[in-house]
DNA sequence: GTCTATAATGAGATAGAC
DNA sequence: GTCTATCTCATTATAGAC
């Protein structure tokens, strides 16, 4: 498998408007159906019925099974990647560029979309987190979502000396997981006695933790 | 599904030392094929295969699907538990109980499994980061892990004002996440530039990553 | 582009002999 | 406890009419 197929290939003419629409409600189903029940329990069938459509109109314009999770998962990724680089670079030309705030520009462009009642994105994060922790995905991850996590890295590298980078990298992979922790297990949170909902207070919750956490990292590694 | 069959019903008499280590193969293999696939995506087939046996001896000794896997996790929760329980009480009773003291002893009995080389505990590794991520095994969860992980909660949350408690249990889930991302997305920080591999370093790391986090967030609820 | 029908495969589980 | 054989069902994918 590799990104090939994301290129879409060229067409005779262009789709129909109807045929976009069908397009999108099948994309839109699958990302709820695999991210209710992951990759393999999500099947084909499932996807269509939830679509309104016939099974092989999925095959049509998804491909096959793998190839269709990798287009729904390079959808937003494009969004989401051009939303945190944009911040980023919002927050650089103001010149009040800290580790805390390039953590929120990471996190907010996701969780403002997510949180915010956004049932796609919601089911979305799942997708995210279903790809960032198996290694069967790891092409796709490296694709999509690696290229902006490592401009990140570097631009917050950039504010220790040299010999804390590495920490700097694996303190963002463990940011990135509480990212994902915070949209897919407040189950369990609740579970363990936190019952607070209000997403903004998470959000900066979050970039407490995270922000506290990658700085004595590399204290450490000093 | 409940936790009933975890009890081993009343037998007619005691199992043979044959069966018995026909037992500990299919369900070590059974660890495996879950680990490298996840749970849908591994058949029964496959574990058998692994275990070298036929199918219909899987299914006699680890009931359905779903019953091999609770199982398969249950049998090592209870290890792990007892050795954190056991640490943290060795802990207190030496009077060093600190922040940073407690995620030792909840990290360590587990890394010091998985990262010293045992694949049967590093294969575990990758089960309770899928039983953790996924609602579908929320009770699975709320069975073997979050007894203990409760008790941590509520003595890290001891060392601070009340009001900071819901804090704390957030970020025991972040810290928990964590530690499930050293275990099972080292590729992904080596992507994004860590190539660092000493297990002890490692560890000592992830406990300051998370006493910082947990301290900051503590620190702004109070 | 969309549909119906179906091919081809592999799944989980069990019956019953040994 | 272990095996062979088989049942029953659901899956992905495609062929071909409209």
């Amino acid at each position: 498998m590799s990104r090939d197929f994301l290129q879409e290939k060229q067409r005779q003419r262009a789709p129909s408007k109807k045929a976009l629409e069908t397009r999108t409600r099948i994309f839109d189903a699958a990302e709820r159906v695999f991210s209710r029940h992951g990759y393999d329990a999500a099947s084909i069938r499932d996807i269509a019925a939830e679509a309104g459509v016939q099974g092989a109109l999925v095959n049509h314009h998804g491909g096959s099974k793998e190839e269709l999770f990798w287009r729904v998962v390079a959808r937003r990724a494009d969004i989401l990647n051009a939303a945190r680089t944009e911040a980023l670079e919002a927050c650089k030309s103001e010149g009040g560029f800290t580790l805390n705030a390039a953590l929120t520009c990471y996190f907010e462009p996701y969780l403002s979309r997510a949180d915010c009642g956004d049932a796609q994105w919601l089911a979305y994060a799942r997708l995210v987190a279903i790809v960032s922790s198996d290694t069967r995905w790891q092409e796709l991850a490296s694709v999509c979502f690696d290229p902006t996590a490592m401009q990140f890295v570097e631009e917050i590298a950039a504010l220790y000396p040299p010999q804390a980078s590495a920490a700097v990298a694996t303190g963002f992979v463990y940011s990135v997981a509480g990212m994902l922790a915070l949209l897919t297990a407040q189950w369990r949170m609740e579970a363990l006695g936190d019952s607070r909902k209000d997403a903004q207070s998470r959000l900066s919750e979050l970039v407490t933790f995270c922000a506290a956490g990658i700085e004595a990292s590399a204290a450490q590694a000093r």
